[in-house]
RNA sequence: GGGAGCAUAGCUCAGCUGGGAGAGCAUCUGCCUUACAAGCAGAGGGUCAUAGGUUCGAGCCCUAUUGUUCCCACCA
């Protein structure tokens, strides 16, 4: 055999082969084939700013975790790659890389902006695509998509005219939130809010007829320019007489009203609040009830607009301190105190938010919201964790209309056309060339684009051909399970469920999972601010792509964050080498590459438990995946491959294959190389190019292992009274390494092992490992042995004796024993008291009494054993 | 103000429907036993945050408390 595997695994030479290989055989590619079961995964497509950080190696691991596993128990499986133009991250980006050059938007114009942009998707959504190769990711890329694509603009086109010929989407003077430095409009998702430290000002507003004043206070005095008018609660008493009556707005000494309104707070502040219509949200809307003018106050950049000459081009923040002087000058300041308060930030560069009142696009959200609360109420699409629900209906179920259009460039423009001459709007799938209304010539798209999760929302099925009923829109949609960060629920999972309903009709994926975030090794939120960021490729550079994707599969549950502890790559990766030695150990004791039949009348019972710990292995592993417990799952697979299999199943095969019988030896190795590359299959979503590599190399049926089947149980392998028997044995054999230990006998010490057992054929089929294992220079059964001199180990079902006369002492034998003894009593107590309660033997399942009784007969056993050998040390 | 998560070994975390508490790393003791020193054999280390409750039985279920993290919200 091929035994040129090198002593330790080494990564980089062997992913590139084999993930070569796979692309060249097409694996990933989705094929439609009819009669077989479908499942989709579509990709959280990757904004194209940057590169793949660490919570895009998790979320790309865990798709391909579950896209692998269904592709090999023989799903028709697509796992549909992409990019997002990222509208707005991107333009920002674009405009800053500019900036260094001293170039602006303006300069180079749309046309000249939109190549740079191009420029970028090439540079940058390539990137992305080779950093999701090297993570060993099994995509389609065949069918790779970007979300600013010609399929997807058509898409985005067909589903805008689509609402707008409903009514759904609509243009509107409206209150919206204003990034004054990315210059454009945002969603109410979009804001970001954090606590700052302010202050409360106290501002007198006399009232006009010169009885007295009443006292409001802000945090905003810059926006009292644009107040139109105090509020009070209609049942505030303090009040209620004054209501209707004018007061005189400091500064300006311009009148405005007194009005009542429920939404004044009346325990707050001092009750009465100045309105802003033009720049709160709450203020646009009392505004709206009371009929009041709205007054912009500030400029798109946020500066104080010309209307006020005093203050006209200063920036907020001087504009305050000038205001804030003048009331003082006024006299109308009466107090100030520090305030700290919540105020909302640009989620892209983090730029306080301007309220503002625009002309914008809304997608009317009620009558969309609520299928998509319904379909998750029925289940028709699951949330793992559950709990995830309850932010996905808290957004539904609180939504207000969607602001859809932005201010920038890079995106999908919006299909709306102005006419010049009568003034109406053509909203239209293809460009419009004349005016729908009047049919004149001179008109004009609208300038502005879509919010880039205008697009996002359609991914699950604008990839698959979209509006047309194409034959994989037919074949993979409705997609299985989407993956992603609980952090973008309100931003995309809700946005696809509604538009998915609304437009196909069916919810666009049954399940989905949601992880947590990558943190670092303090738990801190990985930025680039912070500079501790880690970069997965430098990770897989030093340890393997498949040493990252086991550590981010280990030790994590759904929904939960985690940390990114080198220490933790480290021990994936020394498992791979353990995954690689154990593969070099059974191919340099195999004299053929074909595949060993197995060969039930030759099984030693060795042979027998370590089959049924794999059937019990591929259960639990195969349900594990089946309920998104990959952690669980890939912590059983590490158990069984390092515990199980190598450091007890190799070990003993040890004799075998170095013995005379070579029918012993070839069922060794018939079992070795069965169980080893069945428990490589089950492992190999997690690792793949690790398994895909030694799978090559072993004996195997099949091209490769990445479309190999996935095991499945086999009842032929239930054997529960060997693997009973063996434990037995195992227990004799650790006992014995213990006690060797405690009296620091070194390995090379080896004495003769005399077991004395009801138990006599057990042991004896276990004669030649017991010996490897435990040191022995000869291992002999039987009842009758000069124990005088020797060292006595208990356990439940043998006594063993181990003559080393020279170590031997007879009273700290007699302590250990007594030791021993003590602890069997214990148990015997500890089961005796449940299975002495009635309500126990009452109330308890069946399996767990027996459990309780087989563990009192052991403790018995032990005793009666224990007591036996020292009465016999008594009479040495 | 509303909602959610977390609190388990020195550290980082698992613990799936309640049935004698686990892993990795770290620590200590022996070992180069020809697959692997990125290894082997052993050991120590936990009032499962606190207080009640339900149950034959609670790390797990219920209630309250404390600490911590996050999400949402129009108290200006």
């Amino acid at each position: 055999m091929d035994t040129s595997l090198s002593k330790q695994y080494d990564p980089k030479e062997i992913e590139n082969r084999i993930y070569k290989m796979w692309t060249e055989k097409r694996y990933f590619h989705a094929k439609r084939e009819e009669g077989k079961k479908t499942y989709t995964i579509v990709i959280p497509p990757p904004n194209i700013t940057g590169q793949l950080h660490m919570g895009h190696a998790l979320d790309n691991t865990l798709q391909d975790i579950l896209i692998r596993f269904k592709r090999m128990q023989g799903f028709d499986t697509l796992w549909l790659p992409g990019t997002d133009h990222a509208s707005i991250a991107t333009e920002a980006k674009i405009v800053e890389a500019m900036r260094k050059e001293g170039i602006t938007k303006e300069d180079i114009g749309r046309e000249g902006f939109l190549e740079r942009a191009w420029e970028w998707r090439k540079t940058y959504g390539g990137r992305i695509i080779e950093q999701l190769k090297k993570m060993g990711s099994s995509c389609d890329f065949e069918r790779e998509r970007f979300t600013l694509d010609e399929g997807c603009s058509k898409a985005v086109r067909e589903f805008f005219n689509r609402l707008y010929e409903r009514g759904l989407i609509y243009r509107g003077e409206r209150i919206i939130n204003w990034c004054p430095h990315c210059m454009t409009s945002i969603s109410d998702a979009e804001v970001e809010y954090k606590e700052q430290a302010g202050h409360f000002w106290h501002v007198k507003y006399p009232f006009a007829d010169g009885s007295g004043y009443i006292e409001i206070a802000t945090t905003r005095p810059e926006t009292m320019l644009g107040d139109t008018a105090v509020a009070v609660h209609p049942d505030d008493e303090r009040y209620k007489d004054k209501v209707g009556k004018e007061l005189i707005l400091p500064i300006l000494h311009k009148k405005i009203p007194l009005i009542a309104d429920e939404f004044v707070e009346m325990d707050f502040g001092t009750g009465a609040v100045k309105i802003t219509p033009a720049h709160d949200p709450n203020d646009f809307e009392a505004g709206l009830r009371h009929n009041l003018e709205v007054i912009n106050v500030f400029t798109d950049d946020a500066h104080i607009v010309d209307d006020y000459p005093k203050y006209a081009g200063m920036d907020l923040a001087t504009a305050r301190k000038a205001i804030v002087e003048d009331l003082k000058a006024e006299g109308a300041l009466l107090s100030v105190e520090d305030y700290t308060h919540n105020v909302g930030t640009c989620y892209r560069c983090g730029t306080n938010i301007e309220p503002k009142v625009s002309k914008q696009w809304f997608v009317k959200m009620k009558p969309l919201a609520v299928p998509a609360i319904e379909a998750v109420k029925k289940g028709e699409t699951k949330f793992v964790p559950e709990r995830f629900e309850k932010i996905y209906f808290h957004w539904l179920e609180n939504i207000r209309d969607w602001c859809i259009s932005r201010q920038l460039w890079w995106g999908h423009r919006i299909p709306a056309w102005y006419c010049k001459d009568c003034g109406e709007i053509t909203v239209s799938r293809e460009d419009a060339t004349a005016c729908k209304h009047c049919g004149s010539k001179n008109i004009e798209q609208d300038p502005d684009t879509l919010d880039t999760w205008f697009s996002s929302a359609l991914w699950p099925f604008s990839t698959l051909g979209w509006p047309d009923k194409t034959p994989d829109f037919e074949h993979y949609y409705p997609t299985n399970t989407l993956v992603t960060g609980y952090d973008i629920i309100p931003f995309w999972v809700m946005r696809m469920m509604f538009s998915g309903i609304d437009q196909t009709g069916e919810v666009p994926f049954n399940t989905v999972l949601i992880h947590g975030l990558v943190r670092d090794s303090q738990g801190r939120k990985m930025s680039k601010s912070l500079g501790n960021g880690v970069d997965p490729l430098e990770v897989i550079d030093s340890y393997g792509a498949d040493a990252l994707r086991f550590s981010l599969a280990t030790g994590n549950s759904p929904g939960n964050d985690m940390r990114y502890i080198p220490e933790r790559v480290e021990a994936s990766r020394n498992f791979a080498n353990k995954v690689w030695n154990a593969a070099r150990f059974i191919l340099m004791n195999l004299d053929s590459d074909k595949v060993l039949p197995l060969v039930e009348e030759n099984f030693a019972i060795e042979d027998k438990w370590i089959l049924s710990k794999y059937n019990t292995l591929v259960k639990e592993v195969t349900e594990n995946l089946e309920n998104f417990e990959l952690g669980m799952a890939v912590q059983k697979l590490y158990d069984f491959i390092w515990d199980v299999f190598c450091d007890w199943y190799i070990e003993i095969c040890k004799a075998r294959l170095q013995g005379e019988d070579k029918t012993a030896a070839d069922t060794a190795r018939s079992v070795l190389t069965y169980v080893f590359t069945n428990t490589l299959a089950l492992l190999h979503p997690f690792m793949p190019f690790i398994t895909e590599e030694i799978w090559q190399n072993m004996p195997h049926k099949g091209e490769a292992l990445i479309v190999s089947p996935f095991p499945v149980e086999n009842d032929k392998f239930n054997f529960s009274a060997e693997e009973e028997q063996f434990t037995k044995i195992m227990d004799v054999i650790k006992a014995i390494r213990n006690r060797r230990s405690e009296m620091n006998v070194p390995p090379s010490r080896k004495t003769t092992i005399e077991i004395a057992t009801e138990h006599k054929d057990v042991f004896a089929a276990g004669e030649s490992y017991i010996k490897r294992l435990a040191w022995g220079s000869e291992v002999i059964i039987g009842d009758n042995f000069n124990t005088a001199g020797a060292v006595r180990i208990v356990t439940d079902s043998a006594t063993v004796f181990m003559p080393m006369s020279e170590l031997i002492d007879v009273s700290a034998e007699k302590e250990r024993l007594n030791k021993d003894l003590q602890k069997a009593l214990e148990d015997k107590e500890f089961f005796e008291k449940k299975l002495n309660n009635e309500n126990f033997v009452n109330k308890a399942p069946k399996a767990v009494i027996q459990k309780q009784k087989e563990g009192l007969s052991s403790a018995l056993k032990k005793i009666e054993m224990i007591n036996e050998n020292l009465a016999e040390l008594d009479k040495l």
